[in-house]
DNA sequence: AGATTGATAAGG
DNA sequence: CTTATCAATCTT
């Protein structure tokens, strides 16, 4: 049976969570239908300290959400093109998230959002109470590798090299009976 | 390697 | 107001 992820969860440190979403239901409704997708790639983005993080350069209008409590969705408009999704982890007031990188079908960040029908609307969403976004587990815990973070050639070298992106390892894990 | 695309943030 | 920048993707 799977179980939602409630907001005990969410409050674990983006650095814990980031592996540990690998294998998770990111679950969708629209029009009625429930969409449900295998997460098979995350990056952790954890910190002013982190000059990858939107946070790094102080609170703005854009990344208020990040200081947000854990379970808030983050949905970020990247090259005028892309809605990225991320979930906000950890306590109100401190900046840290994950990246949604990839699921089963949709390889891209860009790709998987737009495939779910995700956009800015369901920035700040709450997803431990909401019925349009929302994750589960069912108990899989699949293989993952880590590996640098990519398309953050702004960030300062020691923020580049630490491996903050979680990637599952193919056919690690059984199907949902 | 280059074009695309538009919100965001910083500067005048 | 103007400008530069971007957690990407597609085509050449």
């Amino acid at each position: 049976m799977n179980k939602r992820l409630k907001k005990e969860y969410f409050r674990q440190p983006a650095t814990v969570l980031a592996p540990d979403l690998i294998g998770k239901l990111l679950c969708r409704k629209v029009n009625g239908e429930i969409l449900r997708y295998r997460i098979t790639e995350t990056e952790c983005y954890y910190s002013e300290q982190d000059t990858a993080c939107h946070a790094s350069k102080g609170k703005t209008e854009r990344t208020k959400v990040l200081y947000m409590q854990g379970g808030t969705a983050y949905v970020y408009l990247c090259y005028g093109m892309h809605s990225l999704f991320n979930v906000v982890t950890g306590e109100e007031g401190f900046p840290e998230a994950v990246l949604i990188r990839g699921v089963e079908e949709y390889n891209g960040p860009g790709k998987l959002t737009k495939a779910m029908g995700i956009d800015r609307s369901l920035n700040e969403i709450d997803m431990t109470v909401s019925d349009e976004l929302w994750l589960e587990d069912d108990g899989i815990k699949p293989v993952y590798r880590t590996a640098k973070r990519v398309g953050i050639d702004y960030a300062e070298e020691k923020d580049r090299n630490i491996l903050w992106r979680y990637i599952i390892d193919d056919g690690s894990y059984q199907p949902v009976k």
